[in-house]
RNA sequence: GGCGGCAUAGCUCAGUGGUUAGAGCAAGGGAAUCAUAAUCCCUGGGUCCGAGGUUCAAAUCCUCGUGCCGCCA
């Protein structure tokens, strides 16, 4: 089994935020979360270093653009890095075997006649690089984009377009066949209705600026970002010069996008796909935005509430854990999520420390102090339920795989509890005989496939859980078996309380 | 304006025709002392947005109204 999934590539121009690492903090999550049923990951994350932008954000910091996007890449593989994002591979798209992919695609697109030139009239954004229609224009003519406002242009040139239109019906119909494609549905429904209005031919070149991927057949011309930018999900895995990763990967492949970019991916990128000739991902998954005070959390905006780059640079492994917990803890995927201080401390408590962290100390406590650190399997399981355990670990796996995170997150908080009562109920400090062992045992096994659970949250605190009971890595997977001895090398406090949130 | 969605406890939500409408959190009371003073039990609390309709039976289906949200390059 196998499994191919992505993040949207990053624009460099400004240092990844709390909202950034929401995304990739949920890829990595379902990635991990595979690699631990044996599936066969290949987890693909990087930076979209070819816009225009670039330009000007190096400038300001006096340098050259190819600097620039350098250090910027070091500084998003150091953040995840620091995160605990596990990915296969990182990609820049200023990297040669991108560029030729990417020419590629436009030829090909071009030789099939999909590709063709066109007259542009209209409003354009230099900065964004982006053509607006007349009814997002206001009287003031300013950029729509409300992070830009720059003073728009009013421009009439050739330009290549993008057959778009020849789609519509194909992609309906594949729409139509592929009721799962977008999640969540009412996503989909947005793209489908999208779609059934009409699809216009897309404008995917601009005028060569020193900057970009140049139009292979026409130097005055580079390929439009988000044209170079969606190539990145089949460049990666080598199309087309050496397929073998494309060949076993891409059948399997998962775009997690946020909302603000649904059309590139459920549209656009099926119909590009189509017209290579080749099968379109499996699934787009369309995640909602952290917000503050009912605003998208970006570089400009409440990005000070969790500033990325000192809680990454921090090395406070067990506030990482946290945090990823947290973000994906709340709300319903899809949705947008406000994101507070006050409510992350409020998980913390009572959730990590208080519910999750001290049903650790309490079990281990006690083994170490009564039973000389070690349990043994003596019996048949009397106390814990195994059907009950099955059928937390069932809904966890549904809702991993339906990416619904907090549906999952709230059966690792549904076992805390479980095992919470069976230690309240049995009164275990207060068994002498020789029974302390058996039920220390079934709650300690418990605890395992409870820390197998937090695992893709929490990979750190999960690490460490095995570090203490003396596990391997293999304990982690899921289908590794529980041994029937277990012994104690060491306890920690798993989430220390935290008097002051500073993040 | 067009299309779609939502409205249920103080908060977040579950509940698509069938006992007295549920969960978590918050609030109030109690128990316990293994544990990071962490936990467990009990209780209160709802005109299921409004009006009308279909039905033996409606939070659930239909119509209208009100309010909020999403999408419309």
């Amino acid at each position: 089994m196998k499994f191919y999934i992505t993040t949207p590539i990053y624009y460099p121009n400004s240092e990844p935020h709390i909202g950034t690492a929401y995304t990739t903090i949920a890829c990595d999550v379902i990635s991990r979360f595979y690699k631990q049923k044996n599936y066969d990951v290949f987890f693909l994350t990087g930076t979209d270093e070819n816009s225009n932008k670039i330009i000007e954000s190096a400038s300001k910091l006096d340098k050259d653009p190819k600097e620039y996007v350098d250090d910027m890449a070091v500084l998003f593989k150091t953040i995840w890095k620091n995160l605990d994002i596990e990915y296969t591979k990182f990609i820049r798209t200023t990297e040669d075997y991108h560029i030729k992919t990417a020419q590629f695609v436009f030829k090909k697109l071009y030789d099939q006649g999909y590709i063709y030139k066109g007259l542009y009239e209209g409003w354009y954004c230099i900065h964004c690089e982006t053509f607006w229609p007349s009814s997002k224009v206001d009287e003031s003519k300013l950029c729509p984009n409300i992070e830009c406002r720059r003073p728009l242009n009013y421009i009439k040139e050739e330009n290549y377009f993008f057959k778009l239109s020849a789609f519509e019906d194909k992609l309906l119909k594949y729409y139509q066949e592929n009721p799962d494609f977008v999640y969540p549905d009412y996503r989909f429904n947005e793209v489908i209705s999208f779609t059934k209005s009409g699809l216009q031919d897309l404008s995917v070149s601009r005028k060569y600026n020193n900057w970009g991927i140049r139009v292979p057949f026409d130097e005055n011309f580079s390929i439009y970002v988000w044209i170079d930018a969606l190539t990145n999900y089949i460049s990666a895995l080598g199309y087309p010069f050496e397929l073998d990763l494309f060949n076993k990967y891409w059948e399997v492949a998962h775009h997690m996008v946020g909302k603000d970019i649904i059309r590139f991916h459920a549209v656009i990128w099926p119909a590009i796909l189509m017209a290579l000739n080749l099968k379109l991902p499996q699934k787009i998954v369309v995640h909602g935005w952290l917000t503050y005070d009912n605003q998208k959390i970006s570089k400009s905006k409440g990005g000070d509430i969790f500033n990325l780059k000192n809680i990454a640079l921090s090395n406070d492994k067990i506030k990482i854990s946290a945090i990823r917990y947290y973000l994906l803890r709340e709300g319903s995927f899809g949705q947008d999520i406000p994101v507070s201080l006050e409510r992350f401390k409020y998980i913390y408590t009572s959730e990590l420390s208080n519910n999750i962290g001290n049903l650790f100390s309490r079990v281990l406590a006690i083994i170490d102090k009564k039973l000389n650190k070690q349990v043994f399997k003596e019996s048949d399981f009397k106390y814990i339920s195994l059907s009950f355990i099955n059928e937390v670990i069932n809904n966890f796996d549904k809702g991993l795989s339906n990416f619904n995170y907090s549906k999952a997150i709230l059966e690792i908080l549904n076992l805390a509890d479980y095992l919470n009562k069976v230690i309240e109920e049995n009164k275990v400090w207060e068994i002498k005989d020789n029974k302390l062992n058996q039920i220390m045992y079934e709650l300690l096994y418990s605890l395992i496939v409870l820390n197998k659970m937090m695992y893709p949250f929490m990979p750190f605190i999960s690490n460490s859980v095995i570090e203490q009971l003396n596990l391997d890595q293999d304990s982690l997977k899921w289908d590794s078996k529980v041994s029937e001895i277990i012994n104690i090398k060491e306890r920690r406090i798993l989430f220390p309380k935290i008097e002051n949130v500073d993040i």
